[in-house]
DNA sequence: GTGATAGTTAGCAGTATGGCTAAGCATGAT
DNA sequence: ATCATGCTTAGCCATACTGCTAACTATCAC
């Protein structure tokens, strides 16, 4: 239960909400303001750049401010710790359902003796 | 924004928590008991029992119940809505990575004439 | 410098979350 | 019939989350 778990829970739990959803949708499409994100979401920008926070902590989004403006920017890459994790979850029930196919084959050879 | 927002939200909350996430690599290796995962944890039975309301409403685990024992087992294909969302967009950033390098490679050519 | 623009900070309100205890209710074992 | 087991319900507490307004700072345009 190392950093790695809170990494994960910061991820999720970023992801958890659909505004938060919405905003890194539309940062896949094209890096933004943090104006230009509050415009399709109808909140205030103290709502917003409070999203953008968890975002950021959880290392889902970057930013950078030039003069007065905030440009948000997507990290591809932080998504891979919940894939990665997805697929450790998968591969241990696939390997279940492995060992239950082979047991069940068994089963079958000894009836068939 | 419809259902298929709230399950996300569901899926993606229900595995913000380490303890959740803990029960399901537990059950992904079998399926298990109340008790028998409340061990693990050395959480209380009701706050466990809790985590499984949470885990059970994302659909990411099937309960049932025989006499007084109440099993859980895993839901494999609750994750891919998950999966499906992260290629959405993965897919997204791509294409305008695509773009980009379309637009680079463009302006090499021009510069070349 | 004045004023508009873009963020930011502080703090409030209502709700949700995650832990607990205490008490209740079946079911299984003796 | 009695007792232990396994779960369930109700309700409490502290903390965290998500929205808001109001007020402040920093830049840019004139």
């Amino acid at each position: 239960m190392a950093k790695h778990d809170t990494d994960l829970s910061l991820l999720f739990h970023a992801l958890a909400d659909p505004t938060r959803r919405s905003i890194l949708t539309q940062l896949a499409e094209t890096p933004a303001r943090v104006t230009d994100l509050a415009g399709p979401t109808g909140l205030r920008l103290p709502t917003v750049m409070r999203h953008l926070s968890v975002l950021e902590e959880a290392g889902l989004i970057a930013t950078s401010k030039d003069g007065r403006v905030r440009t948000c920017a997507i990290v591809p890459e932080a998504f891979s710790p919940v894939r990665t994790w997805l697929d450790e979850q998968q591969a241990i029930w696939e390997a279940r359902l492995d060992r239950l196919d082979a047991f069940v084959m068994n089963v079958m050879k000894e009836r068939g003796k």
